[in-house]
RNA sequence: GGGUUUGUAGCUCAGUUGGCUAGAGCGUGCGAUUCACAUUCGCAAGGCCGCAGGUUCGAGCCCUGCCAGACCCACCA
């Protein structure tokens, strides 16, 4: 036997993987409708984390695609995660002793990529091992020259249209960090804190002495440029213009009126700090107050404050402060208070809102375009509702700060006038620190793009779009698949971006899925201590049973947790499609028995006419030197597929006449080999055929779970429950093999190493699985197969029956029953009786629920056991009767249900009335 | 504060525009079995579909309110 005793994955699957990737399967044909998808780069430097697994969903929909004749395409990358990265990197140099600032930006980026390149190939291989059909010619970085080309081409665009400007804005800075953030990379924390009731001295007024100001950052006083009311507030009104003395300093600051201020919040006054708080700034705006910056940089008070504050850090400032107010005398009041507090993502430390020179986009023009086509519809998406979330995000989006001050990233093609540094200039030459434009010395600056600003380019980058390449009719792509946690920053760029240099959308299709999270639904996260690690599972259960399990029961949108549970069900999957083969193989061994060793004509000149098919993909089997090397435990040098391993170095295989297995020899030329003759044939050719239909249906609407619901029934229950086991009264080999190869196509997306390997090993040509067609429409015999479902709900029957009674083997009789006749046999097999046999008059137990007259020959105690039973099914069948006549009988029913319904419910009803007519005619005799 | 979303079997979740007796996996109980598979086979039990109203011939699904949770956003000092 080729195959052997248990399905073992790890033996497997990195052949398999290496196999397709050396044949060329992954990349497109070039023949048919283009079908794309982009895979959301995972970063460079990581390990893949439990999330990624559900890469197989995209991977579902290009072997379906694949399978289906489409041009398909699936283009891997690797992100350098600039911020993620750096946050690495730079713990590994704090280990060391070093910081950043021993070195150059230059040796800086050297000594990070080379960091990134130790680890990057891991990434990969974990890809790999997923079973991602992607194509590694396509495989693109996102520090790649092409990337950073293409970036540098937008921001001069968007620098010349002006929707680049240097900005002075608040931005979220970590001290930590020395880097500022988006607001999306901002996390607010619910913290305890007070409110402390400030007293300003008001300079010469006679109305009031004092103006009571509330803050949660006393600290940020020493920075006051005025105090703010709002206009409205008739307790202040009087006030509004005056200035007012700022304690512990020597300044005077006006009272200004601004609407921001809510009425009836903490006293009704705000202290206005430009320079650190987003409101502040905003105020300060609309009333040309100069901000003043008291925390630097590293989050110490800076010069700009009074000298006995200079170089606190924020947290002694502000108990400094305190202090110093209560021995004024002016600390009115201190309140119990919790708050938002932002903290920085990674290190979680407080983020000071500070005043910085940064790179801004004015986002609006973008956002304002893209919302337009979202809300068209040009883009599909699922779930639906997530394009109602993305069109009001993109009303709200604010300018975009897309410098960032670490140096792994892209550099910001800018240089600065030393003279004069107002004066910037766009230049690629970001390699030089200084360069000299028009007799003027322009310095470099240093910081690289926000990773979200390359990324969002990342369609029409890695098809080439731009430049016209050969992937360039992929673009658009057709769908985009990634977690709902980045459509915002992701998403909504690629589209913004997307439409801002190509015109066009850049993708059809939106699917996202929901997080990953733990067992109790928690996120997982290395802190809790709860991450589950896709490499493990692979390990432990294989790679197809984690592709089957994360993608079960799993909805759009969703979060979901995983389940080992769901994993485990995937692998006795896997298992029961690798014994239905090995129980088929076994049957084959006798073929030369009952078939003849001479093919038909029309077999042989098939296979000639597949030699030039384009499907198959015959002479593309050259392995690499060095291409096979497994991405998991390569050391254990797999010994599976001899054949095929030496099928690889015969080029001309394929010209032999293999008598064995591709049955699509005979689905085409209609060969009676392996053509449907018993009920069960036709019964299982339409199970998957409907299975075929849904699936379908299934994957053109991305329900996943459903998808692989209805595979793993047809295979475990039709195929292997009931077909196989039917089939073993009078095993025929040739259709056995046809079902296999149906159902191995079935399967190939979902679980595509089991299938392949199976296919393979059971193949003497060098075909491959995933290079096949997807099932076509199934022929059977409509009649045939209804009868194979009255077969099996007589055998259902008389399980349910004899599971009651004494273990033992019974008799089963009939009556005048041409069906029950000439398949005794099966029902014999299928349903462990002693004998099935023909009678006169029947006796015993008659079977309630078919209708069929036939009886289990049971003794008479057993029989009144029985009895109670079928009492109360009676009474099931006569409460279910008086639900449907009173539904036909309720006056709207009739007039405005569909037709349709109406009359599946009348045939309801009478076969209800003919079941109960039967239950008392046997609980009749019964009795007599 | 605003928005989104969830509540269905012991657990994790499906249930498409309202329409047959609400399903799956795992778990549970009973039984079987050396012949492809104990990663097996057969049978079964287990549901006021969160609560209360409403619309409809008909509601797990639509509407209103309530209870309980999750997530996202936001400048309440």
């Amino acid at each position: 036997m080729k195959l052997s005793k248990a399905y073992e994955p790890n033996t497997y699957e990195p052949e398999v993987y290496a196999l397709w990737e050396t044949s060329g399967a992954f990349a497109p044909t070039g023949q048919g409708e283009p079908y794309s998808i982009v895979m959301p780069p995972p970063n460079a430097n990581a390990d893949l984390h439990v999330g990624h697994s559900l890469e197989t969903i995209k991977d579902i929909v290009i072997r379906y695609q694949r399978m289906n004749g489409r041009d398909t395409i699936y283009i891997p990358g690797a992100d350098h995660a600039g911020f993620e990265t750096w946050v690495v990197f730079e713990k590994a140099l704090e280990k060391e002793g070093k910081s950043r600032f021993d070195f150059s930006r230059e040796i800086l980026y050297k000594m990070t990529w080379d960091f990134v390149e130790q680890n990057r190939g891991n990434m990969e291989l974990q890809v790999r091992a997923l079973g991602v059909s992607c194509d590694w010619a396509a495989n693109t970085f996102t520090l790649d020259k092409k990337v950073v080309e293409t970036v540098y081409e937008t921001f001069k665009k968007m620098w010349d249209e002006g929707l680049i400007y240097r900005g002075e804005r608040i931005v979220n800075y970590c001290t930590q960090h020395q880097t500022s953030f988006a607001d999306i990379e901002v996390v607010f924390r619910e913290e305890k804190s007070h409110l402390w009731h400030i007293a300003y001295p008001v300079v010469e007024n006679e109305t009031a002495a004092e103006i009571i100001v509330a803050t949660t950052r006393p600290e940020t006083m020493l920075g006051d440029m005025a105090v703010a009311v709002h206009p409205d507030d008739k307790k202040y009104k009087d006030l509004v213009g005056k200035m007012v003395r700022l304690p512990l300093t020597d300044r005077e600051i006006p009272i200004v009126a601004d609407e921001a201020v809510e009425l009836g919040f903490g006293t009704g006054a705000v202290k206005v700090t430009p320079a650190h708080d987003p409101l502040d700034f905003d105020i300060g705006q609309r009333h040309d107050l100069e901000p003043l910056q008291i925390i630097g940089l590293d989050g110490k008070i800076t010069d700009n404050a009074p000298r006995k504050y200079r170089g606190m850090d924020v947290d002694t400032a502000r108990e400094t402060v305190v202090k110093d107010l209560e021995e004024l005398g002016l600390i009115r009041k201190i309140e119990k208070f919790e708050h938002q507090v932002p903290h920085c993502y990674k290190c979680g430390s407080v983020i000071q809102p500070l005043i910085m020179k940064q790179w801004f986009m004015d986002v609006q023009p973008l956002a304002q375009r893209a919302k337009k086509v979202v809300e068209a519809g040009e883009i599909k998406f699922t779930p639906a509702q997530k394009a109602d979330e993305l069109v009001r995000y993109y009303d709200e989006m604010r300018d975009w700060n897309i410098s960032r001050q670490i140096p792994w990233g892209i550099p910001i093609p800018a240089f600065q006038n030393v003279a004069d540094e107002d004066d910037w200039i766009f230049d690629a030459r970001v390699d030089q620190a200084e360069i000299t434009v028009a007799g003027k010395t322009y310095q470099r600056d240093n910081d690289t793009f926000d990773t979200w600003f390359s990324s969002g380019q990342w369609p029409f980058i890695t098809t080439d779009f731009l430049s016209g390449g050969e992937l360039a009719r992929f673009y658009p792509t057709t769908l985009m698949e990634h977690g709902v946690d980045i459509m915002r920053p992701w998403c909504s760029r690629m589209i913004m971006f997307g439409l801002y240099r190509t015109g066009q959308v850049p993708f059809r299709n939106v699917y996202l899925h929901g997080m990953v999270t733990d067992e109790k639904g928690q996120k997982m996260s290395k802190s809790k201590n709860n991450v589950v690690n896709p490499m493990d599972i692979i390990d432990e259960y294989g790679s197809d049973a984690l592709r089957i399990g994360i993608v079960m029961n799993r909805s759009a949108g969703q979060a979901q947790a995983f389940s080992v549970a769901s994993v485990v069900a995937g692998r006795n999957f896997c298992n029961k499609l690798w014994n239905i083969a090995r129980f088929i193989e076994g049957q084959d061994k006798n073929r030369d028995i009952d078939e003849p060793k001479s093919l038909p004509e029309a077999v042989r000149s098939y296979d000639e006419a597949k030699v030039i098919s384009p499907v198959t993909t015959g002479g593309n089997h050259v392995p690499k030197e060095d291409g096979l090397a497994s991405p998991i435990n390569s050391a254990s040098a797999p010994t599976l597929l001899p054949r095929r391993s030496s099928c690889l170095s015969s080029q001309d295989s394929s010209l032999t006449l293999s008598p064995s297995f591709d049955s699509r020899v005979a689905v085409s030329c209609g060969s009676a080999l392996d053509a449907p003759i018993s009920l069960a044939d036709h019964w299982v050719l339409r199970q998957l055929d409907t299975a075929r239909k849904t699936i379908d249906g299934h994957i053109k609407n991305y329900r996943f779970a459903e998808a692989v619901d209805i595979v793993y029934h047809v295979v475990w229950d039709d195929v292997a429950d009931w077909f196989i086991e039917a089939s073993k009264i009078n095993p025929r080999p040739a259709f056995l093999r046809h079902v296999l190869d149906i159902i191995l196509r079935l399967v190939h997306p979902f679980a595509p190493f089991v299938s392949e390997t199976i296919w393979m090993t059971l193949h003497d040509d060098e075909t491959l699985l995933i290079s096949q067609k997807w099932p076509e429409k199934l022929i059977f015999d409509k009649a045939k197969a209804a009868e194979f479902d009255q077969i099996k709900e007589l055998v259902s029957s008389v399980r349910f029956i004899t599971t009651e009674l004494p273990a033992g083997k019974y008799d089963l009789i009939y009556e005048h029953e041409p069906l029950i006749n000439e398949n005794s046999d099966l029902i014999e097999a299928l349903a462990g009786l002693k004998s099935v046999r023909p009678t006169k008059k029947g006796r015993g137990m008659r079977l309630a629920v078919t209708d069929h007259a036939a009886w289990l020959d049971i003794d008479e105690d057993l029989l009144y056991e029985h009895q109670t039973r079928l009492e109360m099914r009676l009474v099931a069948v006569r409460e279910e009767i008086t639900n449907l006549e009173k539904r036909l009988s309720s006056s709207g029913y009739v007039d405005r249900a569909p037709k349709h319904l109406v009359e599946e419910t009348k045939r309801q009803l009478d076969d209800k009335r003919t079941l109960e007519t039967r239950l008392i005619a046997e609980l009749d005799v019964m009795k007599e």
